[in-house]
DNA sequence: TTGTTTACTTACTAGTAAGTAAGTAGTTTT
DNA sequence: AAAACTACTTACTTACTAGTAAGTAAACAA
């Protein structure tokens, strides 16, 4: 992959995960970029072509963390996804999902189905690694693996957006407070 | 107020809470109240004053729910704004606040003053309702109250946005499990 | 050396956005 | 009866937006 190509996809996933899809244009790239508009249409026809590029290369990122992080224990895993989101909160940046899922209907189709795509990805590995924990001792909870994976899931995902609103103080909070409902040797 | 007016706000707000600030216009509203662009502007000079008229009008819904629901044991306030959410779940709307903290960046300085202070109002209701409930013996939850306001103010949030991707019996999952988890005495 | 491909730029189109200025029909006030 | 206000419409401007077509300089391939 060029490093055009890269940069492009790199400043658009940005944009996304800072002002939404509907708010950044291929001007917003260009500049900062220091090429023209057409440049990003000879690598992206169509703005949904980006957008797909980002998210596809979002699932690929989970996909490869998934089988690194796969033999360790599901308390471990489970801080390994949160210490993700602390490196997207110190840079002001909320989750894909977070900006993406609002915005749904407006997607066009291929991306849609990209972002669907990825929601499957994510909960069904937050699922996997919680059944693990519980398994292995590490974590506890009710209910079922997959209902506990859509509510952490959710906490992850309003913590970026709160924080942004509320104060980052509260970003902490909600993600303490989530580890230790869920994680059985706190530590103190 | 004018049935124009009211309808304009009406109708704004349902564009927001489908579509998305940034991706809904003056002519998506004008469109199907049979009216001008141009009469919209008479009401709302810009897009922001119309942003901020929702939401403050959001504001108002709320603190005027929290002084009717204010008597009522922790749990049924609890169950009254979960019910509320399943209102906008059947009509396919996510909440306003999951629909504008995502763009949050891109809003109009006054609209974020407005964002904020619903979140504000939000979180400081659901934290009364959580305290009382605790007290009352109606709910039960380890950790501060307000954290536990910011976890249940996300799955509720998320609950919208994540069924409207993966499907609508997310949504039931969710909030069964969110209020096993709470409420003292799970009616069987 | 010629032809082709790569990685763009320049210059453009067509559509849509928010926003404004001036006009108007009907109602209310003086 | 005249003046003023309300609730709009018509017609317009300015500023983007995504997207396209044609051209070009440099690298590479036959």
């Amino acid at each position: 992959m060029s490093d055009t190509r890269e940069n492009i996809v790199d400043k658009a996933e940005e944009l996304i995960r800072t002002k939404g899809y509907n708010a950044f244009s291929y001007g917003d790239i260009a500049g900062v970029l220091h090429i023209r508009n057409a440049a990003i249409h000879y690598y992206f026809p169509s703005k949904a072509d980006l957008g797909v590029s980002v998210v596809d290369r979002e699932i690929d990122k989970i996909a490869s963390s998934r089988e690194e992080w796969g033999d360790l224990p599901g308390n471990v895993q489970l801080r390994k996804v949160v210490e993700r989101f602390y490196g997207s909160h110190r840079r002001g940046w909320i989750c894909l999902n977070g900006s993406l899922t609002p915005d749904f209907l407006t997607l066009p189709d291929p991306l849609q189905k990209r972002v669907k795509e990825m929601c499957e990805v994510i909960l069904d590995w937050m699922t996997e690694s919680l059944e693990k924990g519980r398994k292995d001792g590490t974590l506890a909870f009710a209910g079922e693996a997959e209902s506990r994976a859509l509510l952490v899931i959710s906490s992850l995902l309003s913590s970026l957006l709160l924080s942004r609103v509320l104060g980052k103080e509260v970003f902490t909070r909600m993600l303490d407070q989530l580890l230790k409902d869920i994680e059985c040797a706190p530590d103190r």
